[in-house]
DNA sequence: CGGAATCTTGACCAAGTTCAAGCGGTGTGG
DNA sequence: CCACACCGCTTGAACTTGGTCAAGATTCCG
């Protein structure tokens, strides 16, 4: 797959003070750079990874080249583990991006862990089922800015990791609109906008009842 | 919660022939009525189902009344485990429909199982999303078709449990636009449909290709 | 400073929604 | 047994949201 000698890696001490689930057990810390595969669809699934500092996305392609982004990945968060022994889905380091990175063996200890982590990340798809389903662009782009305030846990000032177009290939949208509702939210003073990918918020009751 | 005692209920003999994963120890199985309720929003976690007959939707709704389906659940196939210790959806049998009930206990034995299931939901979630996400209504409609096909080991002759309004909440779409869609389908002779909810496969390559 | 990416904005367009009417089967009461 | 009302589905016409295409603005870097 993605050969060690090209990574930074290092023993990683147990313990980090990382929030999100634990896995025990000695593991790896490895480097990515922005826009590095961290697997691809077909892999095998012998991993899996949490987030020191930076962030992925997870995405799959249509063959016309359409790409929904499943997730976002942000420091303490687990991702990796999928249905059967391939993946499904690709995964890339959006910036400079640092993850710990655990072996089949202590997947395999930890089940229970595990089983916490997935039902979690099935919550998570489903309430995101909701929002591409259901929602117009608007909700759609409150919804994505509160749930990222929320993991980081309710900060009003949001370093966006990710481009527009990956934003718009989470939502369903295309880049115009998202840059459209953004400047709506920001005329309405929702939002303030030190430049596309510094959002701060300014009326945190507004966009949550936009989420509605 | 439901009492118990007005469901049919009786000892369900082990080992049932029943396609999808199957979790072990003697349990009940509830008869329901079409529209009847399985489990509310709010509800306590504390069983998971199997369907033996009938039909499920799993759903969750918007203050406005906005609905989005986020699964269908057929014969065999297991829902109601989610994350956390309250529900956060609702559960429906959409036709008469028996369902084995498992409860608390032979949960927690078997977290490995639990772990696959829960692996499967999420898989089957992230695919949803690229539908939503990223498709057209053609396109949803003729996965969906192709999805129930698969799931019921690629039958060409499919019965309907649900409604158009199902299928619309489902797919992120109006009833309007899913009979308009069924309607080209079936003038592009892709489908035939007896009535409305007996669809006939007619050209299950043309129907695979319109996924994308 | 120049060039490339990324983001914003505008004008037009199309897919899908909304609104409204009609169809067809089913169940009920006269 | 038929008339009628009801419900789910289909169809048509007008409308709206978000997409497409194209042109600028801004930022990032070498």
């Amino acid at each position: 797959m993605y050969a060690a000698s090209n990574l930074t890696e290092q023993r990683f001490a147990q313990s980090h003070g990382l929030s999100g689930a634990q896995l025990p057990g000695p593991h790896l810390v490895s480097s990515y750079k922005a826009g590095r595969a961290v697997y691809a669809e077909g892999d095998a699934i012998d991993k899996c990874y949490q987030v020191a500092t930076g962030a992925v996305r997870v995405y799959r392609l249509l063959s016309d080249g359409r790409r929904q982004v499943v997730s976002f990945h942000l420091p303490g968060e687990m991702f990796g583990f999928e249905a059967g022994s391939n993946h499904r889905f690709f995964a890339e380091a959006i910036t400079e991006t640092r993850l710990a990175v655990f072996g089949r063996r202590s997947m395999h200890e930890r089940s229970q862990e595990l089983l916490d982590i997935a039902l979690a990340g099935m919550a998570r798809a489903q309430e995101h089922l909701l929002v591409l389903g259901r929602q117009c662009a608007v909700e759609r782009i409150a919804a994505f800015l509160a749930d990222l305030s929320d993991r980081q846990g309710g900060v009003r000032q949001l370093r966006l990791p990710m481009s527009r177009q990956d934003i718009a290939d989470y939502l369903g949208l295309t880049i115009e609109t998202v840059s459209r509702v953004m400047t709506k939210l920001k005329e309405r003073s929702v939002i303030a906008l030190r430049d596309a990918r510094t959002v701060n918020i300014m009326r945190l009751d507004a966009l949550r009842s936009l989420c509605h």
